[in-house]
DNA sequence: CAGCGTCCTTGACGCAGGTCAAACGGGGGC
DNA sequence: GCCCCCGTTTGACCTGCGTCAAGGACGCTG
């Protein structure tokens, strides 16, 4: 299912996310160093990788699948505080527990790197660290469109967002365009989605319903997706149609 | 009212956020660069200093007063993401236009450093690239933190966890401890602090009064804020109590 | 094939918070 | 002193979404 490369003779020139993962700006001596202090660890789709509050002597890239950051409230209330996706970085230099937990909701491959010579290696390369900054930067940007959506968005918006984000996503791997049709595989339970959208599982399905009928989406089963008009689904989404996306 | 430190003659040595801002970890070499591409801007409460979408050749420190993030939709719906207080960064390196409006919500003085050399000096100067990688980090914890109170919590605990944020910070920066009563102004109005929270002003002024009949609070006109006892604010918030703040 | 578990949908109902409207209060200008 | 403006409070009403509950679709196991 996920392209299963070597676990055994993995070498970072042949990895997947080589161009776009926190090494992306190195040069073949700092992967070498990079390369000693990395290790891969797979988890089945339902696994926690780690709770809030643990120990975690690694920071890691997502090699392939799909994780989850969430933090729960001590009365059950869950939030999604990020989605995780190949070539996305896990884990903070310098904290020593994990500040969220951590779920895979595929099944997930990461990269590991051992935190202590990880973050020596911030320090001597400055590649690593200039990449590192740029993805929080990104992330951080992701972090504040997803405020407004929490914040202000009705639920049919807040669904049409998320299928948005997934749509151009799923584009972006296949290197198309999301101008026109589309067709992708919802990664999330319904409930997934309510944790991210800030909503529950009966609304998120309620509106999914909602959207089918009105034409805007086409399903088949419950969780394949048909975008007949992409444009028409942004205008759902109570985003700006014509501004430019920055970035 | 602002620390009037004087506009024509500073230097980075009598900074009030020498130690804290962008600058933080920087050598007196490192210094002297900044200096020289460095110039300051004041503006008054309720300025614009800059508009989503607009050119914007810096990058800046708030050095004193508060200034805001927003985002608004078309409709007119809006968003703050983000509260910047004296030594937050502002404005992101390689990116040329501002992705969010930037508002003085009081009287503001920032130090602002120009775009393109401030750039070299992010390659040269690692200690200035460290920094700010770490300042990054922090806020995206913090607009993670945000994203859990938008899209789970009650209107009443949305109201006490900023009240918690804003007394923490206020003694914070009288170097006193938030543990028993705490007195403080609110440096916000009830609209913005709504677009802060997700609600209405409505609802935010009912949830006020409520927990000033409660006992939470007290208060004096309309800004100043008496906390009798933080712990009794914080179980409003909804939060972990007992848990230890990692950071 | 029956039985079960997981995920999803749908309906009926209630309430937290939004909307609309009116009025209050304090500070500044004259 | 008076007026006006802005931020704020309060009330009455409404509605979008949450809650609770039932049942359907699908896949897995025995």
């Amino acid at each position: 299912m996920a392209q299963q490369f070597n676990l055994a003779t993995q070498h970072c020139g042949d990895c997947p996310i080589r161009h776009r993962a926190v090494c992306a700006r190195c040069e073949t001596d700092e992967l070498e160093q990079l390369e000693q202090i990395k290790y891969y660890r797979s988890f089945q789709a339902g696994q926690t990788v780690v709770w809030s509050g643990d120990r975690m002597d690694f920071v890691a890239s997502v090699v392939s699948g799909i994780a989850t950051l969430s933090q729960t409230m001590e009365d059950g209330r869950r939030q999604m505080v990020g989605l995780l996706l190949p070539s996305d970085f896990v884990g903070r230099p310098g904290r020593e527990r994990a500040a969220y937990d951590v779920t895979a909701t595929t099944d997930l491959l990461m990269c590991c790197f051992r935190k202590k010579p990880f973050e020596s290696m911030m320090v001597s390369t400055p590649h690593v660290a200039q990449r590192l900054l740029e993805m929080t930067l990104d992330e951080l940007d992701a972090a504040r469109e997803w405020m407004l959506l929490l914040g202000r968005k009705t639920a049919r918006e807040k669904i049409a967002s998320l299928l948005a984000i997934l749509a151009r996503r799923d584009a972006a791997l296949a290197l198309r365009k999301p101008g026109g049709r589309l067709v992708f595989d919802l990664p999330l339970t319904r409930e997934q989605m309510a944790d991210y959208l800030g909503l529950t599982l009966e609304t998120v399905s309620r509106q999914i319903t909602a959207l089918r009928k009105d034409g805007v989406i086409d399903l088949e089963g419950t969780r394949h997706v048909k975008v007949a008009s992409f444009d028409r689904l942004l205008e759902e989404t109570g985003d700006d149609t014509d501004g430019g996306f920055l970035v």
